[in-house]
Order: C-alpha cells, then structure tokens, then sequence
DNA sequence: ATGAACTATGAACCTAGGTTTATAGCAACA
DNA sequence: TGTTGCTATAAACCTAGGTTCATAGTTCAT
C-alpha cells in the first residue's frame, strides 16, 4: 500500500501520516521503502492507526504515545504497564470533568444556572 | 477583590485571567475598573470561573464560549439553547471516544491487544 | 518618603499538532 | 516522449491557548 491509499483507508491526510512518522508513532514493521523511496505500509496499519486515532482524540498526545510506540527506546512492559495505567487514571479524571460539564450545560439550558443570567 | 485575590482563589494565573478578559470571558458585570484602573471583582466571578474552567477543560474553546458569554454580541436564548444543545452532543461524543480508548488500554495491559506486538 | 510589592498595557514569545510551500525525483498513460 | 499525477524532503507557516517581557504607574510598610 502508498501513502495515499493509506490516507484514503484511515481519513488522516497524506501530511499527517508523515508528521507522525517523524514523530516515532509508527513502528518499523508496518512502514517500509520501496526502491525509488516510496514508503510502503502493511496492511495492518489501518487498524493501527484507527487504534492510534481514537487514543490521539481525547487524551494521549503525540509524544506520550510515540514512548509506547518507539521502540529504540526500548522501555520495559512493566514502564510501559505503569504509563497505560496513569493514563486510565487520567481519562478517569476527564470522564469525570465531562460529567459535570454535561449536568451544568443541562442546567444552563432549563434556567436552572445562574451562568444566563451572569452572561 | 483585586486580580491577585481571584487568581489565588481559582488557582488561575493573573496572566490567564487577563487573557480570558481579553477574549471577552468574563462578563463586565463580574469586574469592574477602580480609579487606579486596578480590576476590581466581584465575589461571584470565582464561582464564574470554575464553572469556566470545568468547560474549557474538555470541550468548549475559548472562542465558543465567549459567544455564550459575550453580551454584546446579543445572541438570542435560542441560538444559545441551540450552541449548548450541540455542545452536549459533542460531549457524548467524547464519552463514546474516552470509553473505547480505556478499553483499548486495558486490552494492552491484559496482554489482549496486539498493539504490543507492533510496538 | 523610599524601596518592595502589586497592577497595567502591548508586544513578543512559546508549545502542540499539524499544514503548506518549494523543489525535485518517479510513474502511468496517450 | 511529454504531460499529468503521485511521492519525497526540508523548511516555513499556522492556530489555540497561554506566558513572558519591557515599561510604567500605584500602594503599602517602615
């Protein structure tokens, strides 16, 4: 597969597929060259990058990610197990933020907060 | 209450707080100018701004939410309405995201996603 | 009444996460 | 064989959300 066919299966543009490979986010395996320098992707790597996107959305950022993914950095599992889990902690905290974003939007909505009346 | 008071009852920097004045943030009802021209506050604006903060946080932007608090922009409660009404179901949108991502991280850690083996 | 601490403003600076541009080497098809 | 299209790289550019800096006026404590 080329870059393009890439972009087109993932919906992220030929730039970013790019960016994020200067940026270590995608493994060795699943990027090669051709002869004429033209990367070649597997196949898998429309799943990786589906999985890659949900988690770049809303709460890793491109460097976090890139040290679970960099393999010359070469972090044990155990580093690795420690970082998804305060990570797990973090979205726990997120979730929580949306929470009472959400109950104070429904609020504002029926009148109930006195953000209205303050705006 | 002047500047200093507010930031250290919100926890945020005076840098911020005149950042958010500066894009229309916060309400003029909320603060006024002394002779010195010092902003003076009023003791509501702490409330105001954690409820600011809740929203920026996760999912408003500085620009959306000066919409909503804006005055002079003399938006109608429906347009409002309308605004909260999508926000929250951009919100819901987030949830769905934050749910995939803790279940993709604790397939990592559980050894059931393969994203390990690619990385 | 003077030095330290607080406030004000505008402008420059910073970081993350990309995107755009300039330039050049391959490719595919009539 | 040429022209249109895809690919490559480095470097410049962009936006959001702040932060820092330079400069100047105010206030508080001693």
């Amino acid at each position: 597969m080329k870059i393009n066919d890439v972009s087109k299966l993932t919906g992220l543009p030929i730039s970013t597929l790019r960016f994020y490979e200067r940026k270590n986010l995608i493994p060795d395996t699943l990027v090669k060259r051709d002869v004429n320098n033209y990367r070649i992707y597997s196949e898998e790597v429309v799943e990786f990058l589906n999985d890659l996107k949900t988690l770049l959305s809303v709460d890793f950022s491109v460097e976090e990610l890139s040290l679970l993914v960099n393999q010359e950095l070469n972090l044990t599992y155990e580093v690795k197990k420690k970082m998804v889990e305060q990570k797990i902690s973090e979205i726990e905290d997120v979730q929580q933020q949306l929470r009472k974003s959400k109950k104070f939007l429904y609020a504002i909505m029926e009148g109930k907060a006195d953000f209205q009346t303050k705006c």
